[in-house]
DNA sequence: CCGAGATATCTCGGTTCCGATGTATGAACG
DNA sequence: CGTTCATACATCGGAACCGAGATATCTCGG
C-alpha cells in the first residue's frame, strides 16, 4: 500500500520524506498518518530496489531534505503495479482506494477498465455477512443496533461504488471523454 | 483484528479454527480469507495467554478438530478490548467494523455510546483528500474520472455512518429499547 | 538570547500478517 | 477400489507495519 502511493505520489514530481508523510496520510479514506517507522523505512527499501534516488537538498527548510526522484525503473514498477494489481489491491479497502487514486497514471483505458472489471468481480461475490445461505440478510434480523448499522453502512457503500464500476466501465469502454 | 474477531465468536459459544476461518473472512466487509498461517498461530499465540483452552473432539469431523472454548480471562479480554479500544480500531475501516460486529457483547449502553463516540470524533476531523485547505473539494476538480469516484464513494460511506452513529449516540443515551 | 515548536530524517524492537508448503482423514464418485 | 475433494491443523520465512525514541536545524515569540 505504501510502496504504491509513494510512487504516484512521485509520479506527480519530486518530493521528499516528510511532504511524502501528509499526502499519503491524506490518502487512505480519512486522515491516518503513517508511522515514521514506517515511511522512512520504505523510502530506503525503494531506493535500494532502484526505484528512485535521494538527493540532499541543503538549505531548503530547517532540517537538511533529501529530495526524492522516481527513477525509470520506478515508473516501470508503478506502471507494472496498476496494470497487474496484487489480488489484495481487489480486496483490501485501503489498497483499492489507494490504488485508484492513482489509476490516472495508466495510460491506457482498456487497461483501466480491466482493472475496474477485477474489482467489480470480487464485489459482486456475495459476502456472507451479507446473506444467510442464499438469502439476503435483512437488518432487523439482528437483534443488535450495532450489527444492524455494520450491514446497512455496508450496503450503502456497496451501492455507491457498484454504482460507480459499472458506469465508468461502461465509460471507458465506449471511449468516451472523461 | 483476528484477535478480536475471535474472541467475539468465541463469546457466542464454542468453535474451532476450520470454522472460525469461515466466520472471519465473512466478517470482513466483503470476503477476505483469513490465511491459515495467520488464524492458527493466532489461535495458539491465544491458547498461550490463557484467553482460550483447546478440547480434541476425536470423530467429530474428517480430520481431528480441536475445540477452542473462552476462559474468563479470554471474556475479560474481549470486555477490555471492547471499552477501550486502540486508536487503531477507531482508524482502520476493517478493525472498525470488526469492533463494531461485536459492541453488541458490551453489556453497558453508556460504554457503547463512548465508544461510538470516539469513532465519531475521528470521523469528524476533517479528512484532507475532501479539502483543498477549508474548502471541501468538488468531485469535478479532479480531471481523472478515478480521483472522482474515490471522492464520491468516500463521501456516500462517510454519510450513511455519521448519520448512523448519530442517530445510534442518541439512542442509546435517552436509553431506548433497541 | 533563549526556549518552544515546527521541520526533517533515521533506527530498533516487536507484532501481525501473507504465502507456500506439508500432513492427515473421511466422503463421494465412478 | 482408487482418485478427488473437503475438512482440519500446523510450521516457516519473509514482508510490512507500529510505537517509541534519538537527533539536528530553523523560526519566532517573549
Amino acid at each position: 500500500m505504501l510502496e504504491l502511493a509513494i510512487l504516484g505520489f512521485l509520479k506527480d514530481g519530486p518530493s521528499h520524506g516528510y511532504d511524502l508523510r501528509t499526502k499519503v496520510a491524506a490518502l487512505t479514506g480519512h486522515v491516518r498518518p503513517v508511522a515514521d517507522g514506517t515511511l522512512y523505512p520504505a523510502i530506503k527499501r525503494m531506493a535500494g530496489a532502484g526505484w528512485l534516488t535521494r538527493k540532499d537538498e541543503p538549505g531548503a527548510a530547517a532540517a537538511p531534505r533529501r529530495v526524492l526522484y522516481l527513477t525509470e525503473a520506478g515508473e516501470r514498477e508503478l506502471e507494472r503495479r496498476l496494470r497487474h494489481p496484487d489480488p489484495l489491491d481487489l480486496s483490501d479497502e485501503n489498497r483499492w482506494f489507494t490504488l485508484l487514486a492513482f489509476l490516472r497514471h495508466l495510460d491506457d483505458p482498456a487497461a483501466q477498465a480491466e482493472v475496474l472489471r477485477r474489482r467489480l468481480a470480487f464485489l459482486e461475490q456475495p459476502a456472507s455477512f451479507f446473506y444467510d445461505g442464499d438469502r439476503p440478510m435483512r437488518a432487523e434480523e439482528f437483534g443488535d443496533p450495532f450489527r444492524q448499522g455494520l450491514l446497512s453502512i455496508a450496503r450503502a457503500t456497496s451501492r455507491a461504488e457498484l454504482a460507480w464500476l459499472r458506469a465508468t466501465i461502461d465509460s471507458l469502454d465506449r471511449g468516451d471523454a472523461p
